[in-house]
DNA sequence: CGCATCTTCTTGAACGAGTCAAGATTAGGG
DNA sequence: CCCTAATCTTGACTCGTTCAAGAAGATGCG
């Protein structure tokens, strides 16, 4: 897998890319605790630089929600989106609504060449919201 | 306008309101060399206190594309979205492309209470385009 | 108009995610 | 097995943003 982009094999990287795949939207401590647990003492500055070659190699794709840290997860290229939580964060995958391509057709771009749409819907998970309710 | 939101009316924030109004996107820094241009010294603090008090009333609006820092912009509750460029990190709006409420049903919402969504179209802006292709 | 009060601004320090840089390690090809 | 270039370690540092304490200013009332 990490062959198939042209990356060396390595601890930390095999680590963090099963890391990431074990738990999605994860943030950069989350991701370093647990690349930690399983191999021992790594640096951060490893995991960040592992977490920009895997996302620029197509691997993982990161997202950062406003008033978040960076988050990672490994479903790429299906062009799927996220709900964010308001109150507590928590982070949901989302199947795109409208077809293959939603809204990517924007009414006036103003002669921007438009190749992706990102969709962030807001809102508030189930518990949050009951707890709001109580 | 301040008053219509029971906020004190006061040269900073005048200042900065017209400043975001006349600098659509525009970031923190560059609000504040306006504002600085308008009144004399003003603090950055003073600037970020009224940013977000503004925003919290509904004045203004926050947005922050990944990788880009924060920024401001006055056009609020028309429900538009914005190209982001991925070369320069221009911003342009977008009038909504389906309707009032875009793809606000997501398919599958994981119980999810969902009271926003938000499009970000990447791309790259007529002046990079014509850049890359040179 | 002047005063009391509470909000807002100034000053200065602190925080945290992320980045930079130099040198030691290590994977992979020959 | 060895060489070379990519990768990891260590440690310092940047930059946007926030925190805290005290001074200044706006608003309402007499």
């Amino acid at each position: 897998m990490l062959r198939g982009v042209n990356l060396r094999v390595t601890r930390p990287r095999v680590a963090v890319l099963s890391a990431v795949h074990d738990h999605p939207h994860a943030d950069t401590d989350s991701i370093i605790g647990v690349v930690r647990a399983a191999l021992g003492e790594v640096s951060h500055q490893a995991v960040y630089d592992v977490l920009r070659a895997l996302t620029t190699a197509g691997l993982l794709r990161r997202i950062q929600p406003q008033g978040s840290v960076a988050r990672y997860e490994a479903r790429v290229g299906d062009n799927h989106h996220h709900v964010v939580c308001r109150s507590c964060g928590a982070i949901a995958d989302v199947d795109c609504s409208v077809g293959e391509a939603p809204c990517l057709t924007a009414s006036a771009s103003h002669g921007f060449t438009i190749d992706e749409a990102e969709v962030v819907y807001w809102g508030r998970c189930p518990e949050c919201s009951s707890a709001l309710d109580s």
